[in-house]
DNA sequence: CACAAATATTTTAAGTTTGAAATATCTGTC
DNA sequence: GACAGATATTTCAAACTTAAAATATTTGTG
């Protein structure tokens, strides 16, 4: 028996209970965020006709009133530069929002909310939270704050790998 | 002053402070979830080759060694039945599953793992927990457990809606 | 200045995902 | 037994997503 067969008692191939509560968890935050994410795409494509990823690009521009580049966009979505390039192709065709060149960098644009942008993110922000609110209504808040100090625990380890 | 506005000492189109909270706590599921999924998604092209979605079906499959049907597949997948049968099909073509006829009813096929497709799930299945461990190291057991805790009720309070 | 390396973005191909329509089959009712 | 409605799955178009290649531009170095 080797060390840690000795501490664990468990063979070198088995895995740690505290790897299958690991593994538990990881399951139970994809389950919970798929059933919401599904619920709210439902939701943003009937009342809004929109939909999640759209959404998210206008939450992003609403933070940074003065716009974003493309590149931050991506990194603060966390998803490829490609996957912005299309979104945002589809917000500029609905009037969201603009693309605009920036100052000595002729590679780069700054993509910005319209005024139309600005007042139909508004809106859906608050409907939104009431959706998110009402599907987390068994979360009181004490469970919420735990929930975000443990979460936030793990992204922190997980930053920029 | 509303009732509501004496109560929360907020105007009443404004939000309270436990939505907030709670927008902020899925905020925060949203973004782990996006980022192990990242990091996992990565992980098996680069080992396996694979992607997570096929990950998922040999998942389902591997838990119910009799086989499941494909619409048994979507509702414990929470995909759509088209998503499935693409899945399917490329696990298909790759030998790991086979589409078997349904006795007595000729609409349905019931999806199962082949020998391949059980070998080499179990030996992913070590790993990939073996990954999520590593990610999920900053996550004690305590910690796991609380998470599972505050999960499964939300979970419980968005079933079948 | 030339030009290699770095940076910002778009394009592309392949895969995933949805919601709706289409297809095939089954079941209950007359 | 006919057949309307229900059920199981696939097909389809559109959108999303990634990783890699391509394009355009800037920056640093000799």
């Amino acid at each position: 028996m080797n060390k840690s067969e000795a501490i664990s008692g468990q063979a070198a191939n088995e895995t740690s209970d505290l790897s299958k509560a690991r593994l538990r968890a990881w399951l139970q935050i994809l389950k919970v965020s798929r059933k919401i994410e599904g619920e709210l795409r439902e939701k943003m494509r009937l009342e809004f006709g929109s939909t999640l990823p759209r959404f998210d690009v206008l939450a992003a521009l609403y933070r940074e009133r003065d716009g974003m580049r493309m590149s931050e966009l991506s990194k603060s979505l966390m998803v490829s530069n490609g996957n912005v390039t299309g979104i945002v192709d589809r917000l500029v065709a609905e009037g969201l929002v603009v693309r605009m060149p920036v100052e000595n960098d002729r590679r780069a644009s700054i993509v910005k909310l319209t005024k139309a942008g600005e007042k139909d993110f508004a809106e859906r922000a608050l409907v939104h939270e009431g959706w998110v609110s009402d599907l987390f209504s068994d979360l009181s808040s004490g469970d919420a704050d735990a929930l975000i100090r443990i979460l936030r625990n793990i992204s922190h380890h997980n930053e920029a790998p």
